[in-house]
DNA sequence: TAGTGGTCTAGACCACCAA
DNA sequence: TGGTGGTCTAGACCACTAC
């Protein structure tokens, strides 16, 4: 401990700014197990006497290394190195909804509803529900908990047609369509990474600014009909998709 | 212009810290078209002194932006809204080439290479590549970009008797993979999301702490053996991979 | 050369947490 | 109540860009 934070070494004048010299410093102490997980590191004002460098520079380092998810920091409390996350890793090529897949693989699932409610529906909802002049829309909006642990946010829309009570999905929603004989055959997902505001980030339990990934998926019924719009933002850090890929058919034959 | 940088406002004593309402306020010009991409901000001082905040806090309201890919910001120059960014979309079912996949699309393709060369493997590489004790490996590390925009880094490992002469591959790895018959003909891959480090969001030119989209690739022969493991980032703002999902084989038939 | 963003400082007050 | 992180300020110097 005493190393990192020793005043030494700081006034190199080929090593960068200070505040990525400690960051690198802290870094490196963590990624070689001196800083173990749930390890707390000294109070900001210490570690600003300790280095020589001044509160903002230090928080500069630390703020980035709490974006990057490495340390957490709780107010009143003290910095602290981040707790090691249970990777979770889920297949993508089939059609499972969360609460199945979680059961799956034996893990509890709970559910903190944000919203469940008839509304009118945004533009884009219209778009991909291809909804009628007027017509309102089903909305479910919660955050999916896994063993405690927040591991995304799910925005359900549906047309009332096919969920005209959003109060009666209580866990599963493929449940309730499977129920009503309305459950989606095939889907189409589009997945992008992108950094977490604040709202969202908090509702994760992780720092503003962290990466997350986005998941927008159309569900389709045999006949073709869109039966669900969903948009979900999953916990980087905490989730891997994991997909299998085969040869593009145009190219089968000609290899070798 | 003077709506967004008015001092009126900020004494509010419930709407946040007044970095946040900055920030707000900035984002909704953008989100509005008030601020076009391209359009330029008012330099850091001049809006400090405008909406009668410390050029410290005007920063860390631009400073989020600039994190969140809203706003860029040039050195000597000033800061400007970011241009709109054409999102590619991925099939990510078909075992394509980067190489063979933009040019499906008629986008041009140019590589950076930042590394050719054979080297001592890491241990993830001998894990990966089920390497013979002091065995070698063949390293491609490169910046992808399509029409000047870069999209991806791209880290291919491949073992000696896969590829003996790294030098050999110009722009696709596949086609010289195929030329010597060993194209894979399926691959597993692994999605999540991660915040890019300081030196992998240079390459992207995108800032510090960027969402990226982090995928790792292992690719099999017919045979079974292991030809090729990749590990790329790619921007999370240029990049949507699509994926088609059928319904589970285990809930087959039970719909209804 | 003038203007811009990038870094850094010393000091202050507030809100929250734990003993 | 004492310590912690969260916010904010005024002022300074540097490195780079554009002219």
């Amino acid at each position: 401990m005493e190393r990192i934070f020793s005043p030494l070494g700081f006034d190199d004048p080929g090593a960068g700014p200070l505040y990525l010299q400690l960051q690198r410093r802290i870094a490196d102490a963590i990624a070689g197990g001196r800083l173990a997980p749930g390890n707390s590191l000294p109070a900001e004002r210490d570690m600003a006497t300790m280095t020589g460098l001044s509160r903002v520079t230090v928080r500069k380092a630390v703020q980035a290394l709490v974006a990057g998810g490495q340390l957490v920091q709780r107010r009143g409390s003290g910095t602290f190195v981040a707790p090691k996350i249970e990777r979770l890793e889920q297949a993508l090529s089939l059609l499972t909804s969360f609460t199945e897949d979680m059961a799956r693989r034996g893990k509890t699932v709970e559910s903190v509803w944000l919203a469940r409610q008839v509304t009118t529906p945004s533009p884009e909802e219209v778009m991909a529900l291809g909804l009628g002049a007027g017509e309102r829309v089903a909305r479910l909006e919660r955050v999916r908990r896994s063993d405690g642990v927040p591991l995304a946010i799910e925005r359900a829309s549906l047309s009332l047609q096919t969920l005209p009570d959003p109060a009666s999905v209580e866990t599963s929603l493929y449940a309730v369509l499977q129920d009503r004989g309305l459950r989606p055959v095939r889907a189409v997902q589009r997945i992008s990474a992108s950094n977490l505001g604040a709202k969202d980030a908090e509702l994760l339990g992780v720092a503003t600014g962290a990466a997350g990934l986005r998941i927008e998926r159309i569900g389709y019924l045999p006949s073709g009909r869109v039966v669900e719009f969903t948009r979900s933002l999953y916990r980087g850090d905490a989730y891997d998709f994991a997909v299998e890929l085969t040869l593009a058919p145009s190219l089968e034959g000609s290899n070798g």
